[in-house]
DNA sequence: TATTGTTATACTCTATAACTATA
DNA sequence: TATAGTTATAGAGTATAACAATA
């Protein structure tokens, strides 16, 4: 199998011999994680939508299994506190959320997911049609190697400024 | 190198004969792309943002270094034709795109890159550093074996209903 | 004083529905 | 009639600034 991937390599056309420029894969490589990403959050985001929910608010509830002050789920979508309230606000209404004021500091409030909060983001993962298609196109040895290659990106990929 | 793949493979102790789960790896590996997909996204829209615009409107930029019509880049971006009068309104307002009139459907107009536009939207790909630092972690080998894997996801990926 | 969460404001993106000008 | 683009509207996400409660 891992035969298999030097024969797709070959097929791809990235180690001929005679390519003169070593960045062409990169850049090729490049462009394909912003097709494939782009693609990735588009599923994401429609199956999000088939349960009622933006995919901030997906990505928020998925956020919360255990308690999270709002100060930390701010920091964890990456944008500013104030968005949070509203967000929580709509999920809370829904009773997908609840907030539980901190004993130990007062000013904070936690948020975590309730029951049916939690089997809906448990459900919208498994719904991710698109995905799944595409990672049963791969052969669980595929699967490994791919998961390997991605798990080494992730440092260089998540170091926030 | 193809070995430290191997070794790798073992090292995330997904190959492990005492598994019982074959699906573990599929399951850990969407929720790596999960997190890989957004922090990309997230890399993506911060780079737009460093040259004013939003995410929406540098993916439009991208997909229009040849003239493409109104609806057709509804259809590129997933969303009503309605949206694109104004994320285009605001590009034209910055002098990084153009609406021209095609002459054999006088309804139809297509919309084309200025120069400025074409160069914005490649200094956006070539600012994107969290990507590029997360490239650069892999060899040339392994980019080119990760370039296999992922045009064998793209199908399924982009495959709409 | 500093921090947490909230509110007020303005801008962008989004879908829906109705409109216009072409075909 | 059907289609391409636009406008009007309402809801959601976003950042900025200012505020109350608490530390």
């Amino acid at each position: 199998m891992i035969e298999d991937l030097k024969l797709f390599s070959r097929l791809a056309g990235m180690t001929a011999p005679t390519d003169p420029a070593p960045s062409a894969v990169k850049s090729r490589l490049l462009d394909l994680m912003v097709a494939l990403g782009t693609a990735h959050w588009q599923d994401y985001a429609a199956t999000a939508a088939q349960h009622g929910l933006t995919s901030v608010q997906a990505r928020l509830l998925a956020q919360v299994t255990a308690p999270v002050p709002m100060r930390g789920l701010a920091e964890q979508l990456g944008c500013d506190a104030s968005n949070v309230t509203g967000i929580v606000d709509r999920l809370q209404a829904r009773g997908l959320v609840v907030r539980e004021s901190d004993e130990r500091d007062r000013r904070v409030k936690n948020v975590v997911a309730t029951d049916e909060g939690l089997a809906t983001i448990q459900r919208i993962r498994a719904e991710m049609q698109a995905t799944h298609t595409a990672l049963d196109a791969l052969t669980e040895d595929e699967r490994v190697t791919l998961y390997a290659l991605l798990e080494r990106l992730r440092p260089g990929l998540e170091n926030r400024d």
